[in-house]
DNA sequence: TCTTCAAAACCGACTGTTCGGTCACTTCTT
DNA sequence: AAGAAGTGACCGAACAGTCGGTTTTGAAGA
């Protein structure tokens, strides 16, 4: 593999098979779980060989388990890895927004970007009987806590009068929530597509004027 | 596979068990399909050993290999009995309705019914990678029939005036669909509930309507 | 600068276990 | 009695996880 012919007098540190920078733990730690999000969501939790996850991320088997004590445990890290990444962009979303319109139109840009990046995650995510109680629960309390935010964020409007004092704000949620991320997953079943081509405002427009 | 070449005084061609699709035969059939709905829901596709299956459905293991090929068999089996029990309920509960409220309140009322009752089968059923290409397709095209349902639904409406002319009829499929799986999402992920509670017209309200 | 060397990182062949699927045998049906 | 239906012990492929051996690293000493 590597015929490093001349290793005389070469300084190693900065030797071609080091193309990266020698990754500090963490950084390797993340070049796994990278790996391993695109063999899960390739093959599926169960279909993703340990073996498969080390050839992507270009270490051995062995390695991986340097790094993580089990797939079960290697799961869990990632899926807490996506959520939070997920959470905390949507949340970033919400709040870069003035009027309701601009917030729902983040929304849709980072709900699609995201999707789009990590559906066949998403999806596998979703199976989440395989997991253990803890993380489970911890995955259902950061459900909860996006569902939170987009409550307040429906408060915050009807408060502003932005949106009709009559609303119900679970249902809005839903009906939010629902309409964005079904329209990510129509667009994934025919095959992802550039998240320009988008158009956010009708989206956002059919949401707030409704069908009728 | 097939010695035949044997020919012995024995004529197979009358023999083979096979070749009757007797009443009780079905009925096993289905009753082991029932049962392994039931396994496959609460243990995942991998999780779900065919020892269970069978001790759910009281045969033995080797009973089930008598109706089905084998476990990809018999899962494909079931998602296409399942995917088109809702394909023919949801159809007649749109066909059931006058006016679009009616159509969609329909809809509602039975996406959450469904979904209360196979909601674990319907995650495992969308992690459609560990599919045959075959049915994945099978799979893909009625949830595109679905879609065009809900889209045809719209244009009728459309054109007789219940719905405003500039809608965007693949964005109106979006929200009905996205709110009304969404809804159905929230209520099983708090856990499944009786189907009576639930305010079916202030779901379609929300959709016709709008937020604003 | 070069050498040394112990610890850390890495590796993949191997092990033990877990099922999907089979088949020789038993039980039921006609 | 004959054959259909049913059974579960058994087989082997697949794979998660281990472990003994190898390579890399970097610090200390020359």
């Amino acid at each position: 593999m590597d015929d490093r012919g001349s290793s005389k007098s070469v300084d190693h540190r900065l030797s071609l098979k080091e193309m990266v920078p020698t990754a500090s733990r963490e950084e390797k730690q993340t070049e796994i779980i990278k790996a391993a999000i695109r063999v899960f969501s390739k093959y599926g939790f169960d279909g993703a060989k340990m073996e498969y996850i080390a050839k992507e991320a270009g270490i051995g088997k062995g390695t991986v388990y340097e790094y993580f004590e089990s797939k079960d445990g290697l799961f869990e890290e990632i899926l807490k890895f996506s959520v939070e990444k997920f959470r905390i962009g949507l949340k970033e979303s919400m709040d870069k927004g003035e009027t309701i319109e601009q917030k729902i139109m983040n929304c849709s840009s980072f709900t699609a970007q995201f999707m789009n990046d990590h559906m066949e995650f998403v999806h596998i995510a979703m199976q989440v009987k395989i997991l253990s109680e803890d993380i489970r629960v911890h995955y259902m309390a950061v459900q909860s806590v996006i569902i939170e935010y987009y409550k307040e964020m429906v408060k915050g409007a009807k408060e502003k009068g932005e949106l009709r004092s009559d609303l119900d704000v679970e249902l809005a949620t839903c009906c939010i929530i629902g309409t964005l991320d079904q329209f990510c997953k129509q667009r994934v079943f025919i095959g992802p597509r550039p998240t320009g081509e988008v158009d956010h405002p009708a989206i956002v427009d059919v949401i707030l004027r409704g069908l009728r």
